[in-house]
DNA sequence: GACCCGAGCGCG
DNA sequence: AAAGCGCGCTCGGGTC
């Protein structure tokens, strides 16, 4: 039996010119499998209990099985029945979604799936079987027919979906496939007794005792049929109508609130609101506002926009949308900002991500699917790109189901947060939203004069490089062996140079390896890609005729807080939060990011080492706490250890230069210190520091003597780990299976650390004060463009909101902050570093960690 | 032409 | 055995 979990593995699509009714209705009689002549046990019928509590379906029979005539003999047979509880043994029926053995284990076509399948319903429909247990792609694929992006197991497993059977209706889990887990366990050398083979292994265990676990509470599995989706949605053309209906909602407790827009941000000249629906328990409806075939007379445009400025303003009832930020977004451009702390708004995006955050998993059709048992975009049918071409009755029916699955879908997973005990953590994360949403508005000023000059200079840089290139003796040796041009962005290129022309070894072609041969062209090839990299990636980006800029010449990044796993933001188009600040060569982009007016001054203010301070409130360990309050440098200290246990580290001349032993301290803080808290190994250590592995061995153990409690907390994430499925933070923001020994680790650090500079960002704009609105968020930063003259009074009101943390468990070290000013991005002084453990009004402080 | 993937590299 | 984690973007190189 293979393993079903990548892309390649799908069926192919084609049937041979063969429609699937005509495969249903001649079943084995159209089948190749059914053609095959060595196959000892073919149609190889379901066994187990006549009325079974569970179907336990399988792939297809694999050589053990065909040759026995046994279903789940195999290894991975004996994978899934060893985990089986002994009560629900002689419950279990058990068959696959293939009856014959396809030959060399090969996959499954969709034409044998098809075929098979109605001997698969009459099971089905004979045994009526409450749960269905479907191991691997192909089960899931034959039962569910999940559309193609969502078809991964990755993806579906850890969750039950309802399904209809020719009208039986149960509830499906869907499993990894043991045969992924055997080849998991193969790829390793040696696994310790007692551990499982791979986080996969782990994860396949805790789904199916949860699972079983399900199966005395079952609750009726809701399934929506089409006719269910799309009924009773009113398509209103009238303007009092939409009056009457929006007041009625506006007083339900719940309402789904959807638009539909031209273009996916507002900030364009062609940017309109199309449609927008509303949905309460007894209503959905849905009305036109800017769409082109739209009938609306002036005056009856204007009184929509009245109403819905009344809606958004006014309502008492619950606005719930999914994706949140982007009706936010619109609803604020248009209708403006206030209305973002007006009532209550509800994110079911959010409410998902809470619940489980895998990435491919939190758009409102996967949703549906999962706890509808429904296939929304399928019913609509419309395409999304250019609902402003499409014809109106059907861009609104859209626009409704959607706002009715808002409501239905809150409604389904708030159950779900409250029994988790997660209220409070999606509290939290609602509240992140209109403070992005804000940042987002308020946008970053790019000078374009800037810009012009770096591509300018930047250009020529590469050109230099590309033209030494060009001549390099190994270079030309290249051409003439490959008999084509040499193309240094090519890492395939470059490969072939290094290793066939100049006969060095090396393990890829990143800058740290081609640092290390001794040739020119090792050189030129870096010298090639950064200046083209930075006008690609940083320079283009921000230019006139990006998609990124807008007519305000701003830069309105796309924030979200649903997509990193471990609860951080993360910005797109551009990505502003990884713009180069280190490499001398490459930092000027940041000069680009400045105000055209020379009166507005950027102001970024960072937290300290917060993630340092993170695992001294995660560990509480006792010297890393005092650390902090008695203005221990640990750095300074580990540096100066490392040099006693390996006095070579440090050449003596270098002992009393102070700079250079500067430079020392903070190879120790992020080589060895820090590396040590996020659970690196001695193996990695040796490897930054550059000294022996023994020596970094013995280090660690030093290291772990001092700092005992930090070593206990990491043993304390493991136990809970496999306890519950989960890891954790102080902030209770949970990351689920599978997660593997070191982002264990991590994960509460980075998360505790979001949490924290969030919810000061989230103060901030909950000021309802545009002066002290961030408009950039990179982590431990918040950046503002703020007039010169201003920066001093409105400092001392952000700098005292981010040191004043609303978390007990934050404060058990101080927090401190550090400022800086500048005319642009990069070019930027200290103000002070402010904290609170000395609180009187702001205090500078000196020497940081 | 649209999509997918890996390599490489920027940030915290 | 593997050997801090988390992202997004661009390119080359491939497929359909």
């Amino acid at each position: 039996m293979g393993f079903f979990f990548t892309e390649s593995r799908k069926p192919d699509k084609h049937l041979k010119g063969l429609s699937p009714e005509f495969l249903r209705q001649h079943e084995c009689n159209v089948c190749p499998l059914n053609e095959l002549k060595d196959l000892q046990h073919p149609k190889m019928l379901p066994t187990g209990s006549k009325k079974p509590t569970v179907l336990m379906l399988g792939e297809a029979p694999g050589a053990n099985e065909d040759k026995v005539g046994k279903q789940f003999i195999g290894k991975s047979g004996k994978i899934i029945r060893d985990r089986v509880p002994k009560e629900w043994e002689d419950k279990l029926r058990w068959s696959n979604s293939i009856r014959c053995r396809p030959p060399e284990n090969r996959n499954p076509t969709t034409q044998e799936l098809t075929c098979c399948r109605p001997l698969f319903e009459r099971d089905i429909l004979e045994t009526k079987p409450k749960a269905i247990f479907g191991f691997g792609y192909y089960p899931l694929a034959q039962v569910v027919r999940p559309d193609t992006k969502y078809a991964q197991i990755g993806l579906w497993r850890g969750r039950r979906i309802p399904v209809d059977i020719e009208g039986h209706r149960c509830w499906y889990y869907p499993m990894f496939h043991p045969a992924y887990l055997i080849y998991e366990r193969s790829k390793r050398k040696y696994i310790p007794e007692g551990e499982y083979g791979s986080e996969a292994e782990f994860a396949f265990e805790l789904d199916l005792k949860r699972a079983f676990a399900d199966l005395d509470d079952l609750p009726e599995p809701i399934i929506h049929t089409t006719e269910q989706a799309t009924a009773n949605v009113e398509i209103v053309d009238d303007v009092n109508r939409i009056a009457t209906l929006l007041d009625e909602a506006a007083q339900q407790p719940s309402a789904g609130y959807d638009l539909e827009t031209k273009g996916l941000r507002p900030y364009t000249n062609e940017a309109k609101i199309l449609t927008a629906s509303v949905s309460t328990k007894n209503r959905t409806f849905s009305f036109c506002l800017d769409h082109p075939q739209s009938i609306w007379s002036r005056l009856e445009r204007k009184q929509i926009d009245v109403l819905m400025k009344r809606f958004l303003y006014e309502s008492s009832c619950k606005k719930i949308s999914h994706n949140l930020p982007f009706e936010m977004e619109w609803s604020a451009f248009f209708y403006g900002k206030g209305c973002l702390y007006e009532g209550r708004w509800e994110d079911t995006q959010s409410q998902a991500y809470l619940l489980d955050a895998r990435r491919g998993a939190l758009s409102l059709d996967f949703l549906c699917l999962q706890y509808f048992g429904v296939h929304l975009k399928e019913i609509s049918g419309l395409d999304r790109k250019n609902l402003d071409k499409a014809p109106i009755k059907q861009v609104l029916t859209y626009n409704a189901l959607d706002a009715r699955y808002h409501r239905l879908l809150y409604l389904a997973q708030h159950k779900r947060i409250k029994s988790e005990g997660l209220i409070e953590n999606y509290e939290h994360q609602l509240r992140r939203i209109p403070a992005l949403v804000l940042a987002q508005m308020t946008g970053v000023p790019v000078d374009q004069s800037v810009v012009k000059t770096l591509k300018k200079k930047y250009t020529k840089r590469a050109e230099e490089a590309a033209a030494k290139i060009a001549k390099d003796e190994s270079v030309l040796r290249f051409e003439e062996k490959k008999g084509r041009v040499f193309n240094p962005g090519s890492p395939q290129d470059v490969n072939y140079l290094i290793k066939e022309i100049l006969k060095v070894e090396i393990e890829s072609t990143e800058k740290s390896e081609l640092a290390h041969i001794d040739h020119p062209i090792a050189k030129l090839i870096v010298q090639y890609r950064e200046p083209t990299k930075n006008i690609s990636t940083y320079i283009d980006s921000v230019s006139e005729g990006s998609e990124n800029l807008y007519p305000d010449g701003m830069l309105h990044p796309t924030i979200s807080t649903t997509t990193v796993i471990t609860w951080r933001s993360s910005s797109e188009d551009p990505n502003i939060q990884n713009f180069p600040k280190h490499d001398d060569e490459l930092k000027e982009v940041r000069s680009q990011i400045k105000s055209s007016d020379p009166n507005i001054v950027v102001v970024s203010i960072d937290y300290a080492g917060i993630q340092a301070r993170n695992v001294a409130m995660e560990s509480l360990d006792k010297n890393l706490v005092n650390a902090y309050w008695n203005n221990y440098d640990i750095h300074s200290d580990w540096r100066d250890r490392i040099v006693k246990r390996y006095p070579k580290w440090i050449p003596k001349s270098k002992l009393s230069d102070k700079e250079a032993m500067k430079g020392y301290r903070q190879l120790a803080k992020n080589k060895f210190v820090f590396a040590t808290f996020f659970g690196a190994q001695s193996y990695t250590t040796s490897q930054g520091l550059e000294i022996p592995r023994n020596i970094c061995e013995e280090l660690r153990e030093e290291f772990f003597d001092q700092f005992k409690d930090i070593e206990k907390w990491h043993k304390h994430l493991h136990k809970f780990y496999y306890e519950n499925g989960y890891v954790t933070g102080l902030s209770g923001f949970r990351r689920r299976a599978p997660v593997s020994g070191t982002e264990l680790i991590n994960t509460p650090i980075q998360s505790d650390e979001s949490i924290i500079v969030l919810d000061a960002m989230a103060r901030l704009s909950e000021l309802e004060d545009p002066r002290y609105q961030p408009a950039l968020e990179v982590h431990d930063d918040l950046t503002f463009f703020w007039p010169k003259r201003e920066v001093e009074k409105r400092l001392e009101v952000v700098v005292k909101e981010m040191v004043t943390i609303p978390f007990k468990w934050a404060n058990v070290v101080p927090i401190e902050v550090e400022a800086s000013w500048g005319p642009d991005w990069i070019n930027m002084s200290k103000i002070g570093s402010f904290a609170n453990n000395k609180w009187d009004g702001i205090v500078e402080i000196k020497g940081s960690m």
